[in-house]
DNA sequence: GTGGTCTAGACCACA
DNA sequence: GTGGTCTAGACCACC
């Protein structure tokens, strides 16, 4: 796990995002611990108060549970939400891509293609 | 033109984006003069520097040209520039996508799908 | 004569200085008759107003003279007056690059390194 | 630190151009943090959204990099870039001198000797 | 503590 | 009329 310091995304989000990344990636099982507050501080090079934030913000978002004393560990959520947040995460983008082409007049079938260019570069 | 006065993005930003949509779908012609900076303010019900600003960050990203005692015109930009920017606006959240489809984990396969649901829904 | 209306350089002053390099160069020679201001201005594609401030300007600095009804005449100026005009119109932007030299802690013999690089490349 | 009020020139342009001096001299190392804001405001007597504009200015020409709630800091950039920067500044005025030189239909010669009467000046 | 945004109102320069 | 600059003071988000 990296963080960007010069990033406009602030240091918690960058944190909150690539933890939530690992749940829904499987990478993180329900159930599982995550690294202490005072530990993930030090590694990332920032402040506790800062990862304090970023995992608050994950318990507020049901994705963690907070132990008092024992630490705090990956919620256990039925897999069918997990899919669906998954989802979810690819969709937002997408339709942000959509809306923004049709402000600008653009045919759907304009985007389908944008699309498939941007597919075929990825298989490269 | 309106503004949300509550949402995250700045006015200013919210101003800018607006005014650079309506240049890219061709409603505001190269030449043509905008608004004046008190007039669209008073017409958003927003300050006078709010849209300064909006129009200041046009001018810098070579938009809009101002003139001293004249006003603001939108910048004779070449077509192909244009068609250019208007394809980066709406790749720039596709990519967004496909690189968050990677970070979880997901195949393009699946990318595909999502885009094409999304698609069809569009059609209803 | 021409004219950048985009130009950060209020119009009335680029009409001043166009004017005022012609006389200093001897195209415009003492006791001669200057167009008149509706006649430039018409030309420039301009107001005539700007065109009269630029005029007011160039009377202000004891370069032209106007005299009522007759029209606008370069004024009869000494020959040394001349001669010193053009060369302090040149010595203000060495004085500039040395003064900005010396804020960067440039060594003189660096900025005469550098002025003769360029008188190289003009004589290409 | 001084500013001029009286300066045709803006206040943030006046601190723009010191701050970028002093990076340009190597007064300010890559990495070293900037006063705060509000804090050179203060020294300067002048108002925090002026030094906002000045700190706004340099970090579009990538001189700094802002960080939410731990202040501005000098980019890392690289030597190379950097003296080009420092050479540019001082070309820039001189390019100027010479152009002005050929607009009064001057002898590039003539400027040579201009330029070397200034610099016997400026060793006394 | 830091920077980011916004307001209301003033004064000046330009066309 | 237009835009350009500056002020004083407020509220928010981040670390």
């Amino acid at each position: 796990m990296t963080l960007s310091p010069t990033s406009p995304i602030p240091l918690y989000d960058q944190i909150t995002k690539q933890i939530k990344d690992a749940i829904l990636r499987g990478d993180l099982a329900p159930g599982q611990a995550l690294p202490s507050i005072r530990q993930l501080a030090q590694e990332l090079g920032t402040s506790v108060i800062t990862v304090k934030r970023a995992y608050l913000e994950l318990e507020r978002e049901g994705m963690i549970l907070t132990r008092q004393g024992l630490g705090c560990f990956v919620a256990p959520v039925e897999k069918g939400h997990l899919e669906t947040t998954r989802r979810e995460s690819v969709l937002a983008p997408l339709r942000q891509a959509l809306a923004e082409a049709k402000r600008l007049g653009m045919t759907m079938e304009e985007v389908r293609q944008l699309f498939a260019e941007l597919l075929k570069e990825e298989e490269r």
